[in-house]
DNA sequence: TAGTTGATCGTCT
DNA sequence: GACGATCAACTAA
């Protein structure tokens, strides 16, 4: 399994944001593999992008947003929820692409167990991970991960099958109050684990 | 099926 | 002191 080079992380923000569609991401666990497919994802552009959590320049939680690309930012919020963003571009820019569904790949029973799911009903299969806070609990991303190097060996990216053109879909993004009118959310169409229609 | 709300806490105002 | 890059459970219809 081929990790991803640091040069992928270092292109504009909304390149890698398409271009991350299908790529594989791999979590070492207690010495077991999970592997999902990353089926969807959201772009935030730090200071050009008022719904970013880097908008208002650096603070101690966003710190991780500023450093180099391939790095893991992930955020606690809403009180109980867990979300994971890849960071991108240079050190100092604070860019980052959120993680909002994968498809299970690989441990699919452990990532069962993380999700207290041990058994379900027909057609619940996409429960696992079609959300930015399910996909953290799946994977057992949280505080203790925020500022992994995915060039390491805890968490990391490899080469995928490639999404043709044609069957990445492109709307605004969820769940936001400011910048709604911007498109950057990318997602694989007609995929199962996509978080909505 | 659509709309509302409770859970729950670190961070910024 | 308010609220959020969310989710799931509930209500009404």
């Amino acid at each position: 399994m081929r990790k991803l080079p640091r040069s992928f992380y270092l292109r504009p923000t909304l390149t890698i944001a398409k271009d991350v569609l299908g790529k594989l991401i791999i979590r070492k666990l207690r010495g077991k593999l999970l592997i999902g497919k990353i089926i969807e994802v959201e772009a935030y552009l730090g200071e050009k992008d008022p719904a970013s959590h880097a908008f208002r320049g650096k603070t101690k939680r966003n710190e991780v947003m500023f450093r180099e690309g391939g790095h893991l930012y992930v955020y606690f919020t809403y009180g109980m929820h867990f979300c994971a963003n890849i960071v991108t571009e240079e050190e100092g820019i604070g860019h980052a692409v959120l993680l909002r569904a994968v498809e299970p790949i690989e441990g699919i029973n452990i990532i069962m167990n993380n999700r207290k799911m041990e058994q379900w009903r027909n057609g619940e299969m996409k429960q696992l991970s079609n959300g930015p806070a399910k996909f953290c609990q799946a994977f057992d991303i949280a505080r203790k991960q925020n500022g992994t190097d995915l060039l390491g060996d805890e968490i990391f990216l490899a080469e995928g099958e490639p999404i043709p053109k044609s069957q990445i879909g492109i709307s605004t993004r969820i769940g936001i109050r400011n910048a709604t009118e911007k498109k950057w959310r990318f997602y694989v169409k007609g995929n199962l684990f996509v978080s909505r229609k």
